[in-house]
RNA sequence: GGAGAGAUACCCAAGUGGCCAAAGGGAACGGGCUGUAAACCCGCUGGCUCUGCCUUCGGAGGUUCGAAUCCUCCUCUCUCCA
C-alpha cells in the first residue's frame, strides 16, 4: 500500500472539496497501519443506465480508490427509484418497477466495468435494507433532524422562500441516502457537487448512530461539449461511453481548449506529474493544444474501445477533416428511381442526409452539398440513374445507388 | 373552498380579427476563418409532388368572407386569499 500522503495526493486530484481532509488522512493512516481497506461508497440512480463521460468522473475516482487498494461499493439507489422523482425538477421521471431496475442494473454493469475493476467492485441495492424498514424505524430516523436543518439545503431554501411546493417526502430522501452510509458503515462517500447536502447527511447520521463519520469527496460536474452547461443526455452535449470510436474522438476534439484541461484532470489516467507538465507546456506554448487534445481523444477512445480503435479513429478523422477525404465506411442506399432523373433533395432525404426535402434544399443553398467532387448549388438539381457519393456538411456521407 | 393570471415553433418570448408559416433572443444546423477549439462574421430553422399547396399558436366546438387573435366548454400550470 502507498503511504497515506501519496494516497491523499491521488485522491485530491480534480476534487471540488474534501470534508474533512484531515480526517481522511487519519483514516488512511489507520488503514495502512491495520492493513484494512477503507469502504468507499458512491450512489447511482437506477433510472439512467445510459452513461456518458460526465458520470465517469465519479467512476474514475472510484477506480483510483480501487487502485489504492480500497473497497469500492457501487450503490444502486433502487428504493428511491421505485418511488419516483425526489427533486420535483423532472416531472417525467416516473417510478420504476423491480424488473426495470434489474435490467438497468445489468446495463450499468456492462458499462461501468469498462472503468472499474469487476473483481474489486461490490454492487449493492439499497432496497435490501430500506424495503424492510418499519414505520417506527423510519420515524425514528426522521426524528434525528429538524425542518430548519433541512431548509439549509440551498434547493429547499430557495423553493421555500419562493413558495414553490416541497413534498414532505423530499425531506426523506436525503435521510435515506444518509442512512445508507450508516448501514454500509462507509468510510468515504463520493458524489457530485450537486449532492453536497445529501453527502453531508451521511456524516450527520453516522454520528447519531455512534459511528465515525464518513469523509466526503466532492467531484465537480463535468461541463458538456458546449463548455457551459453540465453534461447531460437531454441537452445533447454529451459523449456517451458506448458511442463509436469515431464519435468519441470527434466530439472530444470539438471541446474548447479550456475545457480540455478539466477533462484531462478528471478523466485521463496520466499521472499528476504528467498533468502538471502538460499544463506548463500549454501555458508556455511548447505544447500545441491541438496535439494535447488529440492525445486526450485517443485516450478516451482507448478507455472504452481499446488502443487499436483509438489509432484508427484518429487516422480516419485526419483523413476526413484534415485531408478532406472520405471515411472508410459510407452507408449505402439502394434507391428506386421512378423516373430517369430524380430530385436531389428527395434522394438526400431517403439517404438520411437531411430530415426533409426542405432541409436538403437549404443545405444545398448554403453550399453544404457535393455529389462526388462536384459541389451542388442548385436546389432543383436532379440526378440521373447511377451510383453517387453524396456529402452533406462535413460529416454526413451516403453512397447512393439507383435500383 | 374562493379570486385572479397564463398555456405560441427545440427553449425563452412578441403578436390580441386580414399585411402571420407567426417579430426578437437563445440553441441547433450550414458556410467562412482555424486546429471540425474558442471568439468572430454570414446564412438558415414546419411539411410537401415547392413561383403553388397542406398542417401549426394547450384540446374540442362556435362566430366571421377571414381567427394565434372574439365566444363557449374542457385539460393543465402558476399566483393570491382561506
Amino acid at each position: 500500500m502507498l503511504s497515506p500522503d501519496k494516497q491523499l495526493e491521488t485522491i485530491k486530484r480534480g476534487t471540488v472539496e474534501i470534508i474533512q481532509e484531515k480526517e481522511l488522512l487519519l483514516k488512511l493512516e489507520k488503514s495502512v497501519k491495520e492493513n484494512r481497506p477503507l469502504k468507499i461508497k458512491a450512489g447511482f440512480d437506477p433510472t439512467a443506465p445510459d452513461i456518458h463521460i460526465g458520470h465517469t468522473v465519479l467512476l474514475e475516482k472510484m477506480r483510483q480508490f480501487q487502485e489504492l487498494g480500497h473497497e469500492v461499493i457501487f450503490l444502486i439507489g433502487d428504493f428511491t427509484g421505485m418511488i419516483g422523482d425526489p427533486t420535483g425538477k423532472s416531472e417525467t421521471r416516473k417510478p420504476l418497477t423491480k424488473e426495470e431496475v434489474l435490467i438497468n442494473a445489468e446495463t450499468y454493469k456492462e458499462q461501468v466495468f469498462k472503468i472499474l475493476d469487476r473483481e474489486k467492485t461490490k454492487i449493492v441495492f439499497n432496497s435490501v435494507w430500506l424495503e424492510s424498514m418499519s414505520a417506527v424505524e423510519l420515524i425514528k430516523l426522521q426524528a434525528k433532524l429538524t425542518v430548519a436543518r433541512m431548509l439549509e439545503r440551498e434547493d429547499f431554501k430557495l423553493r421555500f422562500h419562493s413558495q414553490t411546493p416541497i413534498g414532505i417526502h423530499e425531506f426523506i430522501y436525503p435521510l435515506l441516502q444518509g442512512y445508507d452510509s450508516v448501514v454500509l458503515k462507509a468510510d468515504v462517500e463520493l458524489g457530485g457537487s450537486d449532492q453536497r447536502f445529501n453527502l453531508l447527511m451521511g456524516r450527520e447520521l453516522q454520528k447519531e448512530y455512534g459511528q465515525s463519520p464518513q469523509c466526503v469527496v466532492i467531484m465537480p460536474l463535468l461541463e458538456g461539449l458546449d463548455g457551459v452547461k453540465k453534461m447531460s443526455k437531454s441537452l445533447g452535449n454529451y459523449i456517451g461511453i458506448s458511442e463509436s470510436p469515431r464519435d468519441i474522438y470527434g466530439k472530444t476534439l470539438s471541446i474548447t481548449d479550456e475545457l480540455m484541461i478539466k477533462y484531462y484532470e478528471l478523466l485521463s489516467h496520466i499521472s499528476n506529474d504528467e498533468l502538471d507538465a502538460l499544463k506548463e507546456g500549454l501555458k508556455a506554448g511548447t505544447v500545441h493544444p491541438k496535439k494535447a487534445k488529440e492525445d486526450l481523444a485517443m485516450e478516451l477512445v482507448a478507455h472504452f474501445w481499446g488502443k487499436d480503435a483509438a489509432i484508427h479513429a484518429k487516422e480516419e478523422f485526419d483523413n476526413i477533416f484534415r485531408d478532406k477525404g472520405l471515411p472508410d465506411e459510407i452507408p449505402e442506399f439502394g434507391i428506386v428511381w421512378e423516373e430517369d432523373e430524380m430530385w436531389l433533395p428527395k434522394i438526400m432525404k431517403i439517404a438520411g442526409l437531411a430530415a426533409s426535402t426542405g432541409e436538403a434544399m437549404r443545405l444545398i443553398k448554403q453550399g453544404a452539398v457535393a455529389v462526388g467532387d462536384r459541389k451542388i448549388d442548385n436546389p432543383d438539381a436532379k440526378l440521373s440513374r447511377g451510383e453517387y457519393i453524396i456529402r452533406a456538411g462535413k460529416r454526413k456521407f451516403a453512397n447512393v445507388k439507383s435500383l
